[in-house]
DNA sequence: CTCCTATAGCGACATACTGTCTCGCAAAAA
DNA sequence: TTTTTGCGAGACAGTATGTCGCTATAGGAG
């Protein structure tokens, strides 16, 4: 899709800068992070070199635009996930093992971008977002009694996300469901 | 230290390449990763360029050094801690507690170099290490039923090392402790 | 004490990447 | 159709990279 457009003006950026964050990710899983350049993106993408400058700054004003996509996408399945009936705890527990399998899903390829993106202090706005949403949940289970009163419910929620991580290149399904039965241990009352 | 060879040789490489380490580390948390350059690095460290190739070929190889060197330097702090006498569970909250607060010691600036090096394939050698110190005062406390035994210790190590990482630019002290109370409880038996 | 070898450090060079500017051309508006 | 908008690509200067060769010193042999 280089030269070709075929659709609305704006439906052709959109393409173009999907294919820039997918060319992007392909060079980071294939040479690693640090030898991913502008000219490589460029070329992976086939697109002028300069016309990835109309598109962001740097590299790394790539990566982060790939991470929000990424987590972006995990966020809406795991709403919904989030929003089915049922108890709290239950609900977490779907959220807390879909999340993981998800981080699994692909392990070994590829490093945690969201560990270095956060140079601009906060982390990303996605990421922001499902950190919400665990609260959510967690908020609502401590009023049920379902879960620790002990602890603020956003540090719990840091917890639960950052103990996910662990998922990532884990060796089988099984070792995934232990994972999260037992972050839910973590938050679990009358602990 | 560029040119004069107050010491042994052996003592005045060591030297040379800590101070490369600590410029990489400087220019991480003041520029950011990306920007990090070899050139960058030797101005930084008061030496030539060419020198710097001497001792690392690239700037993920730096990194990766200083990632090393860096937890290797824990893993010696929580070691001691691991070897105090006492109970498994009161041994393994310690070093928790210790290594919560040695991640949030410098919390805010400069991110998780672990998540991108293991480029290589396999964690970094004093990363492993740490696991395995952990991973050992569980699977004594899962011999003396303080932990649980459903789940490998192997899973359990990785799951306490993640979830720690929480640790990292939180607020307070005392969200600190939380963290690793919270942690422990994940681990504890009868969850 | 002196010389010899190995090696640390640095300047220089060719190559690659970066960031920007300008121009050509296709698409949307008049 | 004519005008306007703005995307895409070639080109250029500045910077980083990786390597080669030279100088000088440390440590050991005579």
């Amino acid at each position: 899709m280089p030269k070709l457009w075929n659709e609305t003006i704006e439906a052709h950026r959109a393409a173009v800068r999907d294919a820039i964050l997918d060319a992007a990710w392909a060079l980071v899983v294939e040479r690693g992070l640090m030898s991913v350049t502008m000219a490589g993106i460029a070329e992976r993408a086939a697109i002028g070199r300069a016309t990835v400058y109309k598109y962001f700054t740097d590299v790394e004003s790539v990566l982060a635009a790939w991470h929000e996509r990424q987590v972006a996408a995990h966020l809406q399945q795991l709403a919904e996930i989030a929003n089915r009936p049922g108890a709290a705890g239950s609900r977490l527990e779907a959220v807390l093992a879909a999340y993981a399998r998800i981080l699994r899903g692909r392990g070994e390829h590829g490093p945690d971008l969201g560990a270095l993106l956060h140079r601009d202090g906060q982390p990303e706005h996605a990421q922001r977002h499902l950190a919400d949403l665990v609260r959510a949940l967690l908020e609502e289970g401590v009023g049920s009694g379902e879960f620790r009163a002990d602890v603020p419910a956003g540090e719990l929620a840091r917890y639960c996300l950052h103990a996910l991580s662990a998922a990532a290149g884990m060796a089988s399904e099984a070792a995934v469901v232990r994972l999260a039965g037992v972050v839910m241990s973590g938050v679990a009352a009358g602990g």
